[in-house]
Formats: structure tokens, sequence, C-alpha cells
DNA sequence: AACAATTGCAACCGCGTTTAA
DNA sequence: CTTAAACGCGGTTGCAATTGT
């Protein structure tokens, strides 16, 4: 037995909607609200429609401030990089670009972006739906209990100190060493636009001309050493306020999970051995500044959780 | 010019979640 | 606590406009 229908289909005007209605609709909102019942609106303005669709035009159309059209790269840039952390979330994509709806960066997506990226895949569907409630859940971060806004996340519980100490550091080269982490399934910051293309063994690899430290834009840096055999990469430390910690840990995540590299039990950082550490980072979607820190932080997460359950 | 294929987007559908009785 | 109604979201569809042959 399925669900009864919200409204009588056979007595609702159906397809698009005219000037009339939508002036009706609007000036009935603006001049009493909603009421809290989109079913019952409908009856009351006298528009033959279902209360589902009210709500979609006004949302979608009729409130103000919504912007159609005209996406900037600064926009291609956040739902790109969102799409590629959390899926095809569109509600909280669309929350990070006031004026847009979730249908109209769908369509975006779907018609523009996905094309421009060369079918790039989001994360593993059966593991992102949860990968918000997940990280809250196994960090402790804590959120506005009132908003799913990505921006909302208290990070500072996402972060820890690894102890680095002379005996797990290896020299390798004169400007460069590597240490061991000490916890089995503690993945790192894996930007693959860090790798230095020598490193970074590609298969079908059609452009690896671009330079990692170039300014990245989307479809220039993301994903451009991508497929990377694992055997072969090199994690790179990045040194990132806690805010990027989370952006990053989101995206690698994902890139993790698209690629199926899972973490294994101990990794191997390479940075370069100066009183500071220092790395340059560039995000494959996010460019950010360089920061110098007299220690670092690392962002953590359970990769054969988040990956594998 | 005619037709087919493709594109872009508004709107709908169905289902999971939330809310209220 | 239970359950039905309503909400909100993501996937899909339908169709007009555009482009290609």
């Amino acid at each position: 037995m399925g669900r009864a229908p919200c409204c009588d289909k056979a007595n609702v005007k159906r397809g698009p909607w005219s000037p009339e209605e939508d002036a009706k609709l609007k000036s009935y909102i603006e001049h009493h609200g909603t009421g809290g019942n989109w079913i019952a609106l409908p009856n009351k303005i006298g528009l033959k429609r279902c209360g589902k669709s009210c709500r979609l035009r006004w949302l979608n159309y009729l409130r103000p401030n919504i912007k159609h059209g005209g996406f900037s790269e600064e926009e291609d840039n956040i739902i790109c990089s969102l799409y590629v952390s959390i899926g095809s979330r569109w509600s909280i994509i669309a929350a990070q670009l006031p004026g847009r709806t979730d249908n109209d960066i769908k369509n975006y997506w779907n018609t523009k972006l996905k094309k421009k990226l060369g079918g790039k895949q989001p994360p593993n569907q059966v593991s992102h739906p949860n990968i918000l409630s997940s990280m809250q859940t196994h960090h402790h971060l804590i959120t506005d209990p009132t908003s799913t806004s990505i921006s909302h996340l208290n990070l500072n519980a996402c972060t820890t100190q690894l102890p680095i100490s002379p005996t797990n550091i290896n020299h390798h080269h004169d400007d460069m060493i590597s240490f061991q982490l000490p916890q089995p399934h503690h993945s790192l910051f894996i930007n693959s636009t860090n790798l230095p293309s020598s490193s970074a063994t590609t298969e079908n690899n059609t452009n690896t001309n671009t330079s990692s430290h170039d300014s990245p834009t989307i479809f220039q840096a993301a994903f451009q050493s991508f497929p990377i055999n694992h055997h072969d990469f090199t994690h790179f430390v990045d040194v990132k306020t806690e805010q990027q910690v989370l952006e990053d840990a989101m995206l690698d995540l994902a890139m993790d999970m698209d690629l199926g590299i899972i973490m294994s039990s101990t990794q191997t950082i390479t940075t370069s051995p100066s009183s500071h550490i220092t790395s340059q980072s560039h995000h494959p979607f996010i460019s950010q500044t360089q920061t110098i820190m007299p220690q670092f932080h690392c962002a953590f997460h359970d990769a054969t959780y988040f990956g594998m359950q």
C-alpha cells in the first residue's frame, strides 16, 4: 500500500505557471506568509495547484533575492568542491550560495559542470549520505543544531597533534624527510595536486603538463594527476588553519573513496625539514595561502570507517 | 527548409524525515 | 508511544529552444 497522494491529482492544474498564478501566490505569501501549511495554501489563495507545487514555485522562483543563471567562477568552484566532498547534497550546497536554489544548482551541475569535470563521480554513494553526521559522531564535532551548513561546523575538536620524535623520522634526501604515523587508520591530507608529476604514476594520463603549483582552477588542477597508483604516491603534509583542515579532510576523504585508496595501518609523510614545517598546499579546488606554523596540526579521520562501511 | 538530435530547465514524483495530534 | 500528515529533498521527466545534418 502506497502513501496517500498529497492532493487530488485530478483537480489540480499542472505544468508551467502563468504570470497570474505567480502574482497570486507571491502577493499572498508576502502579505500573509505561508501559514506553515503548504497543502492548505492553494485553497486559501484560490489556486488550483498542489501545495507542493506552490512551495516549489515560491522557493525556486518567487521568493526575494533569487538569482538565475550567470554563475560566477567562484560559485563554480564552490559547487564543484562541495560536490566532490559531499555528493549531490544540493540543499547543503545551495546553502553556501546565497540566492541560489538547490534546483538551480542541480540543473547547472547536470548540464554544465559535470561535463567540464569530465564525469568525475561524487563520493561513494553508500557512505556519503552520512558523512556529516559520521564526522560529528566520530570526531566529536559540534554543530549548530539548527543548521546543516558545513560552515557552521566547529572545528576545534577536529585536530590533534602528532607525536613526532627523532626515532620515527627518516631522512631521505637533503631536503626531504619522512616519518611513520603511530596509529592505524589515520589518514592525512592528501592533495594529489601537490604531487610532483614525476612521482605520480598516472594511468590514461593525457594532461600532466600543467604545473601543480599553478594557481589551480577547477578544470586544470582538479584530478589532474588522477588516477594515481597508490603504491607510488607520497603524502605531503599541509599546514593549514582549522577551517582548511575540515574542508580538506572532507575533500580528501571523498577522493580517497572515489579512488579506492584506503589508508593502511601506517602512513609515510614527507615534508621539508626546516624548523618550521612548511609545505605548498594547493587544493584541487580551493586555492589557499601558505601557512607556517611551529608545529603542525593534523586532522584525521577513520578511513576504514568511512571507506569500507 | 525539414527533420533529428541535443540541450537546458521548470516542474513533478516518490520517499525519507519531521511534526503534531 | 503511535501514526498519519506534511515537509523537504534528490532524482527524473517533459518539453521548448537550439543546434546539427
